[in-house]
Formats: structure tokens, sequence, C-alpha cells
DNA sequence: CTATATTTGCGTAAATTGTACGCATAATAT
DNA sequence: ATATTATGCGTACAATTTACGCAAATATAG
């Protein structure tokens, strides 16, 4: 039996800066669909795994270094690639503010960061898959604790409602949501506090991953 | 580029009946692992997409008719398949009491239920993937209304409750479950009742699908 | 035929959780 | 000094969840 099919990887990488969720696009070098803008990613070679194939994917064409990664969906239409039977193994990634900037480096092709309300056309059914990567963080926020992997360690508590009341689009009442997330138990309140621009300052919270996977194992889940 | 991954799809079916959640396996006929016991699943033909070479498979392996389908997660691991490298889209399924019956059709495989506690050792990483399968369904009854799809289209609660109980291990109160699932506004009860040995005979309930879809678009969502 | 056991169906009180919002505090801007 | 802004803390009320009592309708045992 000959084998026809090939087996890519895509990735869809979010990240988080004053207020905007933004993802990050290449934009494509040859055809099909040459020029236009397309989500990072690639065929996987034999001698990796899936997110071996997505890092290294990452790596190359934006690089850019990637926080937290999770397998999203595998797409495997019949008519998504003209090139032929491709099957895509779909992943959707979070990177911290400092990840945020894209070097222009050695042979790293166009890459750029667009806000999620914004993209331009895209390749193939990224389009698709973005959308259902989208849905899926908004999803996973109010039973996960990945709100955190878009911040720095350190953070503001406005950051993080901002983090959520952006993505969940709706507004959350400021002292419910601290009250609330506090009485999960995973933040820890620092020493530290930080003012920007008026107000008062702020204290410092981080999130403690430990405590996280203790509480975890003994079943009591993170809910928003 | 000579492109030497293959892709394969394997499916998870889950049935219940009498208070037994069972799994659906079969005997391996060939190399590697012959005779070993297997999730049913095989190579994917090119012309094909993922959802019907799972059912082609479980036609042509099983003879059993899936009436829930949904994509479980793709396994990419270097070494899962001594063959080569084989990467495997997983589902999983569910189906109804009547399509419990293996018919020893044509030529159907040695195909067999087994109870989710006793399973056989299997074969590739097949375990792992039940595993996963079971987690998932063990989540999903908590917030989409797939019990259902385990059950006869016209169902006494006492029998959704015992879905509830033995997948979640854990007692529900009676007249609480029923309260929560009657408010969700998606069973309708029917005029018929049934009777089984003793006791007050049961009225029979049926999940209004059309209802479900049109509160999911108002944004109302299941949850038990 | 009567008493008992069993399963379903309905309701209510208490405990817990969620929501709305008032007000003090600590900084910057005028 | 005073106004403005963002943070931090608390409290009353509403909604939901949980625990559990009891009646109704059947089968079974004596």
């Amino acid at each position: 039996m000959e084998n026809t099919i090939q087996l890519t990887v895509d990735a869809v990488v979010f990240g988080y800066e004053a207020g905007n969720i933004s993802v990050l696009l290449v934009k494509r070098k040859y055809e099909p669909y040459q020029n236009a803008w397309a989500l990072p990613g690639g065929f996987v070679l034999e001698n990796e795994n899936l997110e071996q194939a997505i890092e290294r994917e990452l790596s190359e064409e934006t690089g850019v270094k990637i926080n937290y990664l999770e397998q999203l969906y595998t797409f495997g239409d019949l008519a998504r690639d003209p090139r032929g039977r491709v099957v895509s193994v779909a992943y959707f990634g979070l990177v911290k503010p400092n990840a945020f900037q894209l070097q222009a480096s050695t042979d790293a092709e166009l890459a750029e960061w667009f806000h999620i309300d914004t993209l331009p056309k895209l390749a193939f059914d990224h389009k698709k898959i973005f959308k259902m990567a989208l849905e899926r963080l908004q999803a996973k926020i109010t039973y996960e604790p990945i709100g955190f992997e878009l911040l720095d360690k350190k953070f503001p508590f406005s950051d993080l409602e901002k983090v959520y009341t952006t993505l969940l689009r709706r507004e959350i009442d400021r002292r419910n949501f601290k009250k609330k997330m506090m009485s999960l138990k995973v933040l820890d309140e620092l020493d530290e506090k930080i003012s920007i621009g008026r107000g008062r300052p702020a204290s410092l919270f981080s999130f403690n991953q430990q405590r996280y996977f203790q509480l975890k194992k003994e079943g009591i889940i993170f809910e928003i």
C-alpha cells in the first residue's frame, strides 16, 4: 500500500499586551497561497514527535519561544490543501509578554502579531483552526489556570482581570473576581508593589503551580 | 522529500447495559501484537476523511453502528508502533443499547465488549488512549448532554441516573439529580410508563435535541 | 387479603455560593 | 490643598446546591 497522506502541524499562538490579545502569523514564501498570511507550521519530520515539530517550526519561522502548548484538533478534510491529501495536527500556545517581541533574526520569515479581531485573510482552512483555538482558549481560562501563562511571572491583579474581560468579552466585577480567584488558593501575594501612572499602587501576585498540582491531585478543581 | 509517516485512526467505543459501562475491542489477526486485544481502527485511505475511516473500520471489524462520535486526541510518539512511524488520530464514540449486540457477521473479526474495569492487556499505546477517552467521557457528561446517547430513545430517569453514578463512580442524590436535570429543560416527560420488577412504575423521558440546540444558541449551557 | 419491601415522585429547610455595590486607602494630576 | 483614579476590603441580598422527609404505586411474602 503506497502512502500518500502527508502530515503537518500548525500552531495558533496567542499573546497578550496592554489589553489586547494577538495571534502570531507568518507570510507564506511559496505556493500554494504564496504571500498570504498563515498559521506557523509545516511538515512533520520522521524523527521528531508532534510537539517537537511545532517547536521547530515556530523557532524557524518566527523565533518565538512558547510558554504553554496544548493539542487542539486534527484537521483531515479531503480538500483542505491543494497540494494533495494533507492532514494537520493543530496546537494552541500561549506566550508571555517578554517573548512577544519578534526579532527579525537569522532566516526567520516574515512573522507578525495580529489583533484577534482584525486578522487578514488566512491560507488553507486556517481561519477555521484559529476560530476553534480562540473558542478553546475562552472556554479553558474558566476551568484551568492558564490565564497566567499570558502574563509575566509577577503581575498585578488588574492585569489578570483584564485578560479575562478581554477574552471573555464581558465585564467582571473586580471585587468578586478577586475574591473568587483568591479562594482557589493558587495565587501568592508578594511583598512587592507596582505603581503605574496614578492610582493606588498594586500588590504583585504570582501563580503557584506547585500548589495547583497539589490541589488538583486532591480533586479540587479550578473554576472561575 | 519522501514521506514515511503513516496515518491511522482508532476508536474507543463505549456502551452501557444494566449498570455496566463497556468498551469495544477487537482481537488482532496479524503482526504486530497478533492475537492481542486492541482498539478497532486502521490506516486512513487517501479518499476518505477521518470520520469516514473510523466508520469504515468499525463496520469492517465489528459491525457496530456508532451513535455519537467525537475526536479525542492525536498520538504521535516516535516509538508507539513497531512497524515504523505511525501517527494515530483517536476518536471516542457511544452506542445505544440496541447496537450493543455483536453479530458475528460476514468478515467481521473477533470483536468483544469488555467491562471498563476489567480490560485485557492492550496492543500499542491503546491503554493510554482508552484512559484518556474514559476521562474525557467522565468529564463531558457533566457539561454536555451526551449521557442520553448511551440509552434508548425513551428511558426511565433511574437509567440516566445510573449512567451518571456508574461513570462518575460516586453516589448522586436521586431527587436533586432529577431536579437539576429537569431544570435544564432538555428532557421531555412522555405519557408512557414502564414497570420493571417491583416498585412504582417509572415515567419515560426522552432527550429533546432540538430544544438543546436552541438553548445552546441562546448561550444557556448544560451543566450537572 | 394484609403487611412489608421497593422504587418513583414531590417538597422544604439549611448551607453554600454568587452578585451587587458602598466606602476607605494610596497614589498622581490640577 | 483638592480632585481624580485605581486598589483593597467588607457586607447585605439573591440564587443555587445539598440534605433529607414523606407520600404514591407497584411486587412479594405470609
